[in-house]
DNA sequence: GAACCGTGGGC
DNA sequence: TGCCCAAGGTT
């Protein structure tokens, strides 16, 4: 049903009147087209908004975003999630600069090969910045082509990626760009999973889930998570200038790279702290606080105890001031505790 | 192909 | 509360 040419024109018409959702976004530099995509994989426009324009002010180039310190670049990403973004991205952008003399290639196969650079991502800055006809096939466009065709292909297999991207490449219009974002627009304002305003969607009378009335169940969605969880003891270690004890998480895995207080398993027992972190401790209370915190496939259940010490830092660990937090990068939980202690001791 | 990788918000 | 979803990519 929307294999008929004014479909496209419809939807294009209704983006075009539309107070579109990002005009913080309104900019024809492919780099910033680039890094808004990569901030928006997973993530919410509203929550992108304010993290985009503090990395543009601080890095507002090619130039100054590969010449930049890994570590500053991670503290902008900072709450973000999927830290492993920002790493790629920075390896992307200083690819770009080395072979291609700063300049974002518009030739899609060599985008595709930056580090970071997936067919979504592909497809939207190849679309949006160069107005090359590439398909942006992310979870709005996925939901939208289902009820448009009533298509009951399973979402969550690898394979219906290449399905929809088809499905899209037969009604690519000219603007390629628009197109891509009018798609993502309407997903995410009109053709929403849960009660979608089929009312005010420009190309209802294209919608044979709608025909249908089978809305409600489209797309299929297979996959569900199950997710396990672990409980460890965090050490809030705090030396006679009140600093904290903090290591660096591993290079790998989860949230790597990051900085906490040291973590350990529930069952350690003083002795094999003070053997672990070599230096002696005295426990100020039974239990400090207790923080929950849930990730995509996993919890954590942290409880917190609070000791004092007069000896150094050694080996992986070191004391940080309270003026120095900045200069650290933090996930969520370990910022819950460390508010926590601010607000506790004053 | 499927597990892994964060966080916030809606209901 | 628990579950789903969000402009996905890598291994």
């Amino acid at each position: 049903m929307y294999k008929s040419e004014t479909f496209s024109d419809r939807l294009l018409d209704w983006f075009h009147k539309y107070k579109r959702s990002m005009p913080w976004r309104e900019t024809d530099d492919p780099y910033k087209i680039w890094l808004s995509e990569v901030m928006l994989q997973q993530t919410q426009v509203v929550t992108v908004k304010s993290y985009y324009n503090k990395f543009i002010e601080r890095f507002p180039t090619i130039d100054s975003l590969a010449a930049a310190d890994d570590d500053e670049v991670l503290k902008y990403w900072e709450g973000l999630g999927y830290y492993s973004r920002v790493r790629n991205f920075q390896a992307g952008v200083r690819e770009v600069q080395s072979e291609y003399g700063g300049v974002v290639p518009s030739d899609g196969e060599a985008f595709l090969k930056l580090k970071g650079v997936g067919p979504y991502t592909r497809g939207a800055v190849m679309s949006i910045a160069y107005n090359l006809k590439y398909p942006a096939v992310d979870g709005n466009v996925y939901r939208v082509f289902s009820r448009l065709d009533d298509d009951a292909t399973d979402i969550a297999k690898s394979t219906a990626r290449k399905h929809f991207e088809d499905k899209v490449m037969t009604v690519m219009p000219e603007a390629a760009g628009d197109f891509n974002e009018a798609l993502m627009e309407l997903g995410a304002t009109v053709c929403t999973p849960k009660n979608p305003i089929c009312m005010l969607c420009p190309v209802q009378e294209h919608c044979e889930a709608f025909a249908k009335g089978t809305v409600a169940v489209r797309p299929i969605k297979s996959k569900k998570i199950n997710r396990k969880s672990y409980r460890y003891k965090v050490l809030l270690v705090v030396n006679s200038n009140e600093e904290l004890l903090i290591a660096q998480r591993p290079k790998k895995g989860l949230l790597s790279g990051m900085w906490q207080f040291p973590m350990v398993d529930e069952d350690l027992g003083l002795a094999d702290i003070e053997e672990m972190l070599q230096m002696n401790l005295h426990q100020e209370e039974e239990l400090f606080h207790t923080v929950t915190h849930k990730f995509t496939h996993l919890d954590w259940h942290l409880d917190v105890y609070l000791y004092r010490t007069i000896d150094n830092a050694a080996g992986e660990y070191r004391f940080m001031t309270r003026a120095e937090k900045d200069n650290y990068t933090f996930p969520v939980s370990m910022n819950k505790i460390y508010d926590y202690y601010v607000e506790r001791e004053g």
